[in-house]
DNA sequence: CGCGAGCTTGACGTTGTTCAACTAGAGTGG
DNA sequence: CCACTCTAGTTGAACAACGTCAAGCTCGCG
């Protein structure tokens, strides 16, 4: 079960690709027909807070951050894998609005489907509604976790958090290169990175992870998830 | 538009009464036959996070605070005034499972409709689904609204945050009387009773707002508008 | 009148940020 | 191949923001 306040929170373990199995041929052209896909850089944004959104974004290869943007820091919302949507939340807020900005952690490749023809297939096919609706819920329960970890728990537990994450539901590894910067780490757990960097070298210290220039190694994962509930 | 990132931030000023206007009549007496009104006391509890949900709660009168239960202190993810769903999110989950919990503030009302039922409407009626859909993205970017201020604003921001939102878009007067305790609005702040308390001391003195008992009066919206935007 | 819960206030401690100085490594041009 | 520069990372010390603790206060109520 998906527990919002102790399951690691950067992004849920799951894809969205099947979501487009309940469609019928006819539907499945349509949206064939009315789809692009679009190469974006490392860094580059693929969707801006406030701007007009005249697409569904689809992330079909690579890494982004989702993110708001205010009059203080950003605040990561999420962080997202391949296949997966990026931007349903933004779809049906009845100004098609983006109400996050996107950008890339590296290079990525977005499938950009005409906004219309997604909100006809979701009025015409009622199973199709229905699984778009299951997405935004698993969505919103990931993020009420974040929203959880980053309000109630203190500074190690949120990089616990984090660790964990990236590691069981980013890299699906132990051991994983680290392709984002100490500050996006900071972003990410909404540490400064000076504090970040501390409890990084304290997690060192007591072995419960290893650092080698930018690879992280999952030590003591059962001591890292203690410290993501109780910290 | 609704700004994520600048917004008031506990509930959004709509209701959702109108979904079931798509509803064809035979779906509507369906309806009717599978719900059932259920009152509540002021402080009990209308769905418990982890328990099994068999109902999709509509709240029909009364004042709520839906909230996740965690190993630290509660987060209180929103206030909901009445006519509004409580409990959407949990409804297409997978396992049928209230995410977060709900206790009332308040004697109220709630309605509860068979989640069997209310699915079958969703995966039968497109447009119903398409409604329903809309209230899950305000939802969502509410949310993302009170993220933003709990996690990225000060004590003196948040405070007047909370009041502008119970002000605005709760009672929908100026002037209003507090019948949440100081506690409570400790909760909704993510502050310590003592920190919401020297704040409202501080606007008081500033004459941004009068307290008189349990009477709140907001006298300098502009310059509340303004912490809650830049503090 | 006395009791207790919630509110108020001040003193103090903790947590994490900010600032500044320093270090290491990667890229650049001579 | 070596100086130079630029950025990211590291470290320590001072500081600010809030929380915690403890004591006193107020007001409704028996």
């Amino acid at each position: 079960m998906h527990n919002a306040t102790t399951a690691p929170s950067c992004i849920v373990n799951s894809t969205h690709f099947d979501c487009f199995e309940h469609l019928t041929k006819e539907e499945a052209e349509l949206l064939e027909t009315n789809k692009r896909d679009v190469k974006f850089k490392k860094g580059e944004m693929i969707a801006k807070q406030g701007s007009f959104a005249s697409h569904v974004v689809f992330l079909k290869e690579g890494l982004v951050k989702v993110y708001l943007e205010g009059n203080q820091k950003d605040l990561i919302l999420k962080i997202v894998p391949d296949n997966h949507f990026l931007s349903l939340s933004s779809v049906f807020d009845g100004n098609n609005t983006f109400i996050y900005s996107v950008s890339t952690y590296m290079d990525s490749t977005a499938t950009l489907i005409s906004i219309d023809i997604f909100k006809q297939l979701v009025r015409n096919n009622a199973k199709f509604a229905h699984q778009i609706i299951n997405v935004l819920n698993t969505n919103t329960a990931q993020i009420y976790g974040r929203f959880y970890c980053l309000s109630r728990k203190q500074s190690h537990g949120r990089v616990a958090d984090i660790i964990l994450c990236l590691s069981e539901n980013v890299f699906n590894t132990k051991k994983f290169k680290l392709n984002i910067s100490r500050n996006d780490l900071a972003d990410l757990t909404g540490l400064s990175s000076e504090s970040v960097n501390r409890i990084f070298k304290e997690f060192k210290e007591d072995k419960l992870i290893d650092i080698d220039g930018k690879s992280i190694s999952v030590l003591d994962f059962d001591k890292l998830q203690e410290i993501s509930t109780y910290g």
